[in-house]
DNA sequence: AGAGCTACCAAACAATTGTTTGAAACGCAA
DNA sequence: TTGCGTTTCAAACAATTGTTTGGTAGCTCT
């Protein structure tokens, strides 16, 4: 646990916003859980709503661009041509320098947004995932024959994340679908054989 | 408008459901946009969870059964091979019998139900989204050559209804990143393409 | 030591919200 | 018409929940 309380505050309630979403959340709960009293909450963040738009400022927002960084590193690792683009993406996400539980409530924070968008959606979008988007979209076209047009190239960097993320937020239809949990590596092996196919589209 | 209260309640529901959440959503004001009292909701349905139950087994699961029989229709006048199966799949979603109104509506409540799973996703999963993967497995399988695992042809199924979830349900994502609305059919066309190139995996 | 500031706390507050209650209105058969 | 079950209603209820209030402990600087 941090010592300050502030952080506490941050820390918990970033882990019950992705478990029960905004408005199932209790600030009772929160601050119970951080071990303060009931009006902390309003004394630091000036009330459970700035609280939810912090977590996203101060925790999301980071950590999504950090994923970032963390492409651009594999990139230089990962092997030449477009194909490349797509291994380092994916080591991103799944290899990325997070705990599973960690990982499991950034994604899980996106996904309420995204059925139910508010304006964290918004911060979310413009500060953590564009920057990402648009880096995968650059070293993208840097390895791809000149005269593909961008628009395309953007496409099909949008269906490229698709499949990360879709591979996340249906977890629990997976689960139905294909019996007993499915080993990772063989989900993982899949999606991404999906995905290196469909970025076949670019290059002829 | 139903003259039956209890119809009229379950439209404005889902409608209310849909656009604001379980949570988010006033039996005040369903009861008052029914034009109706506001203890019509506990006579009718015994309380508020059971309304959204009602919603999800009277309106959404029929709506997935309906989605399937369109698919099944479509695979008849859709070209032979695997690919027929995408083509079938792709019309029976985006050019299906509702309004585009209901087919939000549709969409929005699953993308609810993955992002904080209830029992209700249970209830969507087993009665209405299984057979419609159950069935498009089946005319796929079919329309292979023999020896293909099932396990993979399952993988790829899960896939494909993925893109078209994705493209829905990511919505906002597209719009932020693409900029300006983009014209439905080009992305469509992408997304379709995207999926059948994902397909060959499968023939070779 | 004492003023002043920050961090924290217990308790009260005000508003919202799902549910219940008891009665009125309605439809229909006897 | 009378009686009775069903449907609808206005009002009250009970519980929850975010926020505010007023005060206390701890710290620093003079």
């Amino acid at each position: 646990m941090e010592r300050d309380l502030r952080q506490r505050l941050l820390t918990v309630a970033e882990d019950l916003f992705a478990r029960r979403g905004y408005t199932e959340t209790r600030v009772r709960e929160i601050t119970s859980r951080a071990g303060c009293n009931l009006a902390a909450v309003n004394y630091h963040f000036g009330g459970k709503r700035n609280l939810y738009l912090a977590v996203i400022e101060e925790r999301w927002v980071p950590r999504a661009l950090r994923i970032r960084e963390e492409f651009v590193r594999n990139l230089h690792r990962s092997p030449s041509g477009p194909e490349g683009v797509v291994e380092a993406l994916f080591r991103a996400f799944f290899q990325s320098p997070f705990t599973e539980r960690e990982s499991w409530r950034h994604r899980r924070l996106l996904a309420q947004e995204l059925a139910q968008p508010t304006e964290a959606l918004e911060i979310m979008l413009s500060r953590g995932l564009r920057p990402l988007l648009e880096t995968i979209r650059e070293s993208l076209q840097d390895r791809l024959p000149p005269g593909v047009p961008e628009r395309r190239v953007r496409l099909t960097v949008f269906s490229l994340l698709g499949q990360t993320l879709y591979f996340h937020l249906a977890r629990p239809m997976i689960q139905n679908f294909l019996g007993e949990s499915p080993p990772e590596d063989e989900l993982l092996r899949h999606v991404k054989d999906f995905a290196l196919r469909g970025l076949k589209g670019l290059t002829g």
